[in-house]
DNA sequence: CTATAATTTCAGTAATTCCTGAAAATTCAA
DNA sequence: TTGAATTTTCAGGAATTACTGAAATTATAG
C-alpha cells in the first residue's frame, strides 16, 4: 500500500494535497487515480492535457483517459482546447462553487434518485399482509423524508453563490424569521407550503397534510 | 455477481427494497452485506438479534458480527437487549430525522472532516515558489466554502425536526426574507455575519472581509 | 467458580475493483 | 484521401476489499 507515488515536478505542498485526494477518494466513490487526478487539475489551476497528468502522476496513459471520462460525466472537468495544439486540455470550473454544486447534484443523481424510483414503486404495490403494511409505512417515511430534502435541494440550488453564502452565514438564524408575526410571511405568500413549484410532498412526522395536486405520484 | 442471494421468510416487497440497499451499498461507501442488514432492521421495524439476521439474508455469523459493528459505529442501529434474554438485539433509531442526522453528520465527520484539517495545515505553510502560492489561493477557496458549508450544517442540524421540515417547504423562498428591508434583519442581529457561534469564515467570492475574531485558526 | 451461550477476531480465500500495455478507433493536417 | 497524432477500448494481471469458518474471547446463568 501506498506505492511511493513518484510526482514529477509538484511541490511538497501539492503532493500533500493531491495525495490526500487520492486516499479520500475511495470515500467519496471515486478511485485513488481520479482523485488525484482532480486534485492535480485543481491546485496547478492551469489546462492540462492527458500527457501531462499522466506524467505529472507517473500513471499510465490509458488510466487517465479513463479518470478524465469520469470526471467529466461528475462535471468536475471541462475540456477543452489551446490554439493550435490539437490535444484535448482539462481544467475544473473556475468558481468553487460551480464545483460545489455539481457535486452535490450528481451526488444526488446517482445516491438517492435510485432509492426515491425504488421507494415508488415499492409503493404502488398493495400490501397483502400486515407486514407488508408495516413495511410500506416504513418506506413512506424514507420515501417523504427524502422527497422533502431532494426538492428543497433543487430549489437552494438555483440561487446565487453570493445569496447561499448569505443564507449559509444566518445558520439556524433563519429560524427566528419563520417565528416573526404572520404579516411578514403572508406578504410573501407561505398561507399555505409552497405553492406552484411542484416540489416538495408533505412530511409525515410534521403531520400537515399536503393539497391534492402537491401529493405527487404516490397515492396514499 | 448477483449470487442469487436467498432471503428466508421475507416478502418479495421486503426483498426489493433489501436487495436495492445492498446494491447501493458500494455507491454509499458502505458494502452490500452492511447495506442489506441496515435495509432488514429498518423494514421489519422490530428489533432483530444477530442470528436472526444471518438466517433471514443467509450470511455467515461473524460477517453479521461485523456489519453490525459498522452500523453502530455509523449510529444508524442502537443495540438493545430483550427481557430474560441474553442475546443482543438492534433497531434503527425511530424516527427517520434522527437517522437522516446521524448519516448526515457521520458523512461530514468522515468525508469533510480529514479535508478541511489537510487543508488547515496546507495554509499554515509559507509558500516559497508562485507556483505554491497560486496553490495555496485555490486551497484556500476550497477552505472557505467547505468551512461555510460545514459550520452551517452544523447549525442548522440541531432545529426540531418541525423547524427543519418548514425551511425545507420554503424552499428558496427564503431568499425574500433576505430581501425585506434592514428593519426585520436588525431586529434579528444580522448587522454583521453570524456573531457569537464560533462558525463561518468569509467566503471569497462573496467579498465581505470577516472580523479578525471570525477569521478563524487559518491566517490570512 | 464452571459451563455454556454469545460474540468477536482473524487467517485464508473469494470476489471485486483497479490499472496497464497493446491494439483499435478516431481525429485532423496536409 | 492518407497517415501521423491522439484518444479509447479492453483483456489480463495486480491490488484491494469482502466474506467465511474455526478458534479465541467475553459474558452470564447456575
Amino acid at each position: 500500500m501506498l506505492p511511493v507515488t513518484i510526482m514529477t515536478n509538484l511541490s511538497p505542498l501539492a503532493q500533500k494535497f493531491i495525495l490526500h485526494f487520492g486516499e479520500m477518494g475511495s470515500r467519496w466513490g471515486i478511485n485513488r487515480t481520479v482523485g488525484q487526478i482532480y486534485a492535480l487539475l485543481y491546485v496547478l489551476a492551469k489546462p492540462l492535457n492527458a500527457d501531462e497528468i499522466a506524467e505529472h502522476l507517473s500513471f499510465s496513459r490509458s488510466n487517465v483517459s479513463m479518470g478524465l471520462k469520469e470526471l467529466q460525466s461528475w462535471r468536475l472537468v471541462k475540456l477543452l482546447h489551446q490554439p493550435g495544439d490539437r490535444r484535448e486540455y482539462f481544467e475544473p470550473p473556475k468558481d468553487i462553487w460551480d464545483i460545489f454544486k455539481a457535486l452535490l447534484e450528481e451526488r444526488r443523481r446517482r445516491e438517492v434518485e435510485p432509492t426515491l424510483s425504488m421507494l415508488r414503486d415499492a409503493l404502488l404495490e398493495s400490501p397483502t399482509t400486515e407486514a407488508d403494511r408495516v413495511a410500506q409505512q416504513r418506506m413512506r417515511e424514507m420515501y417523504d423524508l427524502i422527497e422533502l430534502s431532494s426538492s428543497w435541494f433543487d430549489d437552494v440550488q438555483h440561487l446565487s453563490p453570493e445569496t447561499l453564502a448569505s443564507l449559509m452565514k444566518m445558520g439556524s438564524k433563519v429560524k427566528k424569521l419563520l417565528d416573526v408575526g404572520g404579516s411578514v410571511r403572508e406578504k410573501l405568500g407561505f398561507s399555505r407550503p409552497r405553492p406552484g413549484a411542484g416540489a416538495a410532498k408533505a412530511v409525515t412526522a410534521a403531520g400537515d397534510e399536503a393539497s391534492p395536486e402537491a401529493a405527487g405520484k404516490v397515492p396514499r
